[in-house]
DNA sequence: CGCGTTGACAGTCACGTTTCTGCATGATCG
DNA sequence: CGATCATGCAGAAACGTGACTGTCAACGCG
C-alpha cells in the first residue's frame, strides 16, 4: 500500500471501481477483470481472493463501460405500434399483458431485459437507449423504425408477419387464415346459417388475413358476407358495432369478433336483442381474457397463445443477436387453439333465421 | 483534408462516430458536440451546418458513451413483486397493464424509458443495466432489491406505501382504507345489513389494509366480519373463495372484492345459488376492467386510478432524478372512483335475509 | 548449461462521448 | 493605438471496463 491510493481521483463515494478492488486486492486490473469474467489463466486461489474483495467492496460492474467495450447491453427493444390518438396501446387488450409477460420472462432467463419503446416515441429517445436487438408487435407497413434499427444493423423480430416488404430478421405468427377458416367451420357444425364478423379499420396484417380468410370462405360456401369493421382502439366503438351487427336486416346467426372485447359486447348487445345464447346467436371471440369462462352463457374464445409467441420471438431475436443462427426457419408458426364452451355449442340446429327484433330495454 | 482520416480506425463501417461528422464538417470534436446539444457558444451557421452534415451521416450518437460519461442513461427500472411460483404477475390484472401504460407515457415525455424488471431476477441482470432510478410496484416488507438500490444511491418510488421500513425515496398510493370505508358505506345505503368481503392471503399493504379497514367498520357498526380469503395470483382460487363466500350459513347479502376477476366469480356464484343481484346481493368489486359495464348485471367497480397513480409515479421519480425536489411532499395520495352501477343499488331496501340455498344445475 | 516454453500477472490502449481548459482572432474601450 | 475582453473553436482529459501486448520467473529439454 505504498501509492496505491488511485482510488480517491475517481466517482463519488459508495460506487467501487474495479479499480479499488484491484488495489484492495493487491493484484492488477486486468487480474481482477480476469477473475471475475472467468476468462484468463488464473490460479483458483487469486480467483477466489479477488471475488472475495470484489463482494466485500460491493463492487458492481459500470454497466454503461461494459456496454461500452463490449457493444452488447443486454437490452431488447419491445414495440407496440400506436393506433388513433392514444400514445399507444401497450397491454390494452390481455394478449399483449401476456405476450409481453412471457417475452419478458424468456428475456430475463437469457440474460436479457425489455425496455418499453412507442413505435412514435420522439427520435432521441430511441438513440438515447443501447439496444441489441428490438421487438415489434405487429408491424405497420412501412414502418420507419423498423427500416431505421435494421438499417443501422440490430436484428428486429416480429410479433405477426410483417406487411408489403418489412426488412425483418425474422417474424413468429400465428396461421390467422386457418384459425379463421376453423372457426367458421365449427360454427357451422354447430348449425349457423349466417356467420357474422366483427372486424377491425385498421391496416394491420392481423385484421387483413383474417377478413380476407371471411370472405373467401363465404364465397367458398356461398354466404353473402355480413360484417362490421370499427376502430378497434375505441372501446366504445366496439359496443356500437356489435349493436350494428346485431341491427342489421340480414342479421347473422353466429358472430365471430376478432378482438378481445368482442364477447362481452356481441352479449350486451344480444341481450337488448332479446336474442339468446346460443340458442339464437353463436358466439366466438378472439380473447385470452379468462372472464369469458365465467360469463353467461360461457363464450367460446380462440387463444393466439400470446405466451408461446412471447417466448418464441425473444428465443428467435437472441439466438440472432448472439449469432447462433439456429436451423430452425427465421419465420416461425405458433398454433392457435379453439377453446369450445357454450356460447358455440347449440344441440337442435336451427332451420330457420328468425327476423330482427328491435332492442328492448333493460 | 490533409490528413483528416482518423475514421478509419475506428468501430465497424456503418455506424458513424463523432470524429466522423467533425472530420465531414471541417471542425473539432468539441464543435460537434456542442452543435448538437446546444451547449457552447457557436454561430447558428455552425451549429446548422454541423446538423446537416451529422444527418447527411445518419450519425447516432452512442448511448453507452454518453452514459458512461453523464451517469445518466435515461433508463428506469419497472419492478413488479412476485407472487407464487408464477415468475412474476405483470399486467396479470388490468391495474397493472394500465399503471405501466401509464407510467411509461409519462417517463417518454420527459425523455426516459422503462425497463421491465422483475423483483425476483438474478442480480446480474439488475447490475447489468444502468438506471438512474426505480419504480417498485407494491413492495414487500424487506425487499432485499430495494434496500440494495437505495444504498446504491438510487432514487426509488413506490405504488403503494412501503410496508415496514423500507427505505423508498417517495411513495404514490391511494387511500385504501377511505375507499373501503366509502364503500361499506355505499353498500349499507343500498340496503346491505351483511357485508360480505373477498380478500387475499398475500401481506402486500393493499390487501393489508383493506382487509383492517373492513374489520374496523365491521366494529363500528356492530357487524360480525364475512370474509374469505384466498391466494390472489390464481384465479381458480378466486372462484372458489367466492363459492365459499355465498355457501356460509352466514351467508352475507353484499359483497366487496378486492380484486378484478371477483366481480365475474361472485357473479356466477350467485347464479349458482339462485342469488339475484342486485335484489338478493349487492356487488362491488376493485377492478380497472371495462367488462364490468356489460355484464348483466352491469357490476360497481372501484378504480384506484391506474393511470393517475403511473404518471404520479414517474413524475415524482424523475423530479428525484434530475434534483428538482419538488415542493409537492414525497408522499403524494391519489383519490380513488367509485363508478356504481346497477349491481350496487337497490330500489326497496330489504328487511330480512334469505337463508343460504344449495347449489343448482346451469 | 542455454534456450524455448509456459504460467501468472502488469501496463496500456481503446470504446465514443462530454466537458474543461486554453489559444487564437477580432472588437471595444480608455 | 495598445490593452482588455468576448467570441469561436481546438486539444485533451476523463468515464470504467475489456483485451491485447509485454515482462518476469520457473521449468523442461536438448
Amino acid at each position: 500500500m505504498s501509492r496505491a491510493e488511485t482510488s480517491r481521483r475517481g466517482s463519488r463515494p459508495g460506487r467501487a471501481g474495479i479499480r479499488d478492488v484491484a488495489a484492495a486486492a493487491g493484484v492488477s486490473i486486468t487480474t481482477v477483470s480476469d477473475a471475475l469474467n472467468g476468462k484468463g489463466r488464473l490460479p483458483d486461489a487469486t480467483r477466489r481472493h479477488v471475488r472475495e474483495v470484489a463482494d466485500r467492496l460491493g463492487y458492481r460492474p459500470s454497466a454503461a463501460a461494459r456496454t461500452l467495450r463490449t457493444g452488447k447491453s443486454g437490452l431488447i427493444g419491445l414495440t407496440v405500434t400506436t393506433y388513433g390518438d392514444e400514445p399507444f396501446t401497450f397491454t390494452e387488450f390481455a394478449y399483449f399483458a401476456e405476450m409481453a409477460r412471457a417475452a419478458t420472462s424468456a428475456a430475463l432467463a437469457r440474460g436479457y431485459a425489455l425496455v418499453i419503446l412507442p413505435a412514435t416515441s420522439r427520435h432521441d429517445v430511441w438513440s438515447n437507449v443501447a439496444l441489441d436487438g428490438t421487438v415489434v408487435i405487429d408491424p405497420s407497413d412501412h414502418d420507419p423504425v423498423v427500416s431505421e434499427l435494421v438499417r443501422q444493423g440490430l436484428p428486429v423480430v416480429s410479433d405477426g408477419r410483417p406487411a408489403g416488404s418489412l426488412p425483418v430478421t425474422a417474424w413468429v405468427d400465428n396461421d390467422h387464415e386457418a384459425a379463421v377458416l376453423g372457426i367458421l367451420d365449427h360454427l357451422a357444425d354447430a348449425g349457423a346459417r349466417r356467420i357474422g364478423l366483427l372486424t377491425g379499420t385498421t391496416t394491420d396484417t392481423y385484421t387483413h388475413l383474417s377478413t380476407t380468410a371471411y370472405l373467401r370462405w363465404c364465397e367458398r360456401v356461398g354466404q353473402d358476407p355480413v360484417y362490421e369493421a370499427y376502430p378497434a382502439h375505441d372501446p366504445c366503438a366496439g359496443a356500437v358495432a356489435a349493436d350494428r351487427l346485431l341491427a342489421r336486416p340480414d342479421r347473422p346467426d353466429a358472430v365471430y369478433g376478432l378482438f378481445d372485447p368482442n364477447g362481452t359486447d356481441l352479449l350486451a348487445a344480444a341481450r337488448r336483442y332479446g336474442l339468446r345464447v346460443p340458442e339464437d346467436l353463436l358466439l366466438v371471440c378472439c380473447s385470452e381474457s379468462t372472464v369469458y369462462a365465467s360469463t353467461e352463457p360461457p363464450i367460446t374464445t380462440l387463444s393466439l397463445k400470446p405466451r408461446r409467441i412471447g417466448t418464441a420471438v425473444i428465443q428467435v431475436l437472441i439466438d440472432a443477436i448472439e449469432g447462433l443462427h439456429s436451423d430452425q426457419p427465421v419465420e416461425q408458426v405458433i398454433p392457435t387453439e379453439l377453446i369450445v364452451r357454450t356460447s358455440s355449442q347449440r344441440r337442435p340446429p336451427r332451420t330457420t333465421v328468425s327476423p330482427p327484433r328491435s332492442p328492448e330495454g333493460e
